[in-house]
DNA sequence: CAGTATCCCCAGAGATACTG
DNA sequence: CAGTATCTCTGGGGATACTG
């Protein structure tokens, strides 16, 4: 039996913790494969980026195709509960960029997006 | 100067980490007491939360009015800044509730709301 | 009541090597 | 390329005691 104080603690129990916010945000936007998310996911190791897989996959919130070929190839994409956080996750963009914008002085910060 | 790679990533760095997000739940919900926060975020300590919440003031999302009396009375509200995320975490906590009836049995769960 | 100062620990995360 | 298995380690965070 799982014991939650409010539903904040609920959401933050799934999405919560260090890498899961930004491979979601990653998934969300297109099926990705491993090391593209690896590429994606500045600093994150391999063992890291995979253990976080797991534990989304097991919450339900992302899928995990393998397509049986030589080199393996696996892509991860969203099932319907985890893209219904795309329009929540656009809000967290807007109010970063929104809040960058009032906090930082345009030499203090960066934006590197990588493709 | 600090580097980033999305927008995602500046969101995170200001309201991830593991009590940002619950001790601004209950602040945006109205001026907080520190040893009401206590009570409400569950099994924080002391330290973390003291430390958790000069983090937000120096990131501008909340501000700290102290009381000169005896004994000493401190009171946490938003910043406008914190405050605009007030949306968006009542769509987090949506998402949360939804996700619960989803993926837990009636009897695999419960939530214990404080007041 | 709110906050600081210490000490200290261990789980979470990094590094490396290896496999199919 | 994707993933596992180990080993190691460090710093985030817990516990405690103390102050104004």
């Amino acid at each position: 039996m799982r014991i939650f104080h409010c539903e904040m603690e609920i959401t933050l129990d799934v999405i919560g913790g260090k890498w899961k916010g930004l491979i979601l945000y990653y998934v969300i936007q297109k099926p990705r494969r491993t090391g593209e998310l690896k590429r994606l996911v500045h600093n994150i190791s391999q063992k890291m980026l995979v253990q976080t897989l797991r534990e989304l996959e097991a919450d339900g919130l992302i899928h995990r195709k393998m397509y049986n070929q030589v080199p393996p190839k696996v892509e991860y994409s969203t099932t319907e509960l985890g893209q219904s956080l795309e329009p929540i996750f656009k809000l967290l963009c807007n109010w970063g960029a929104n809040y960058a914008d009032e906090s930082y002085a345009p030499d203090e910060i960066e934006i590197l997006h990588l493709k």
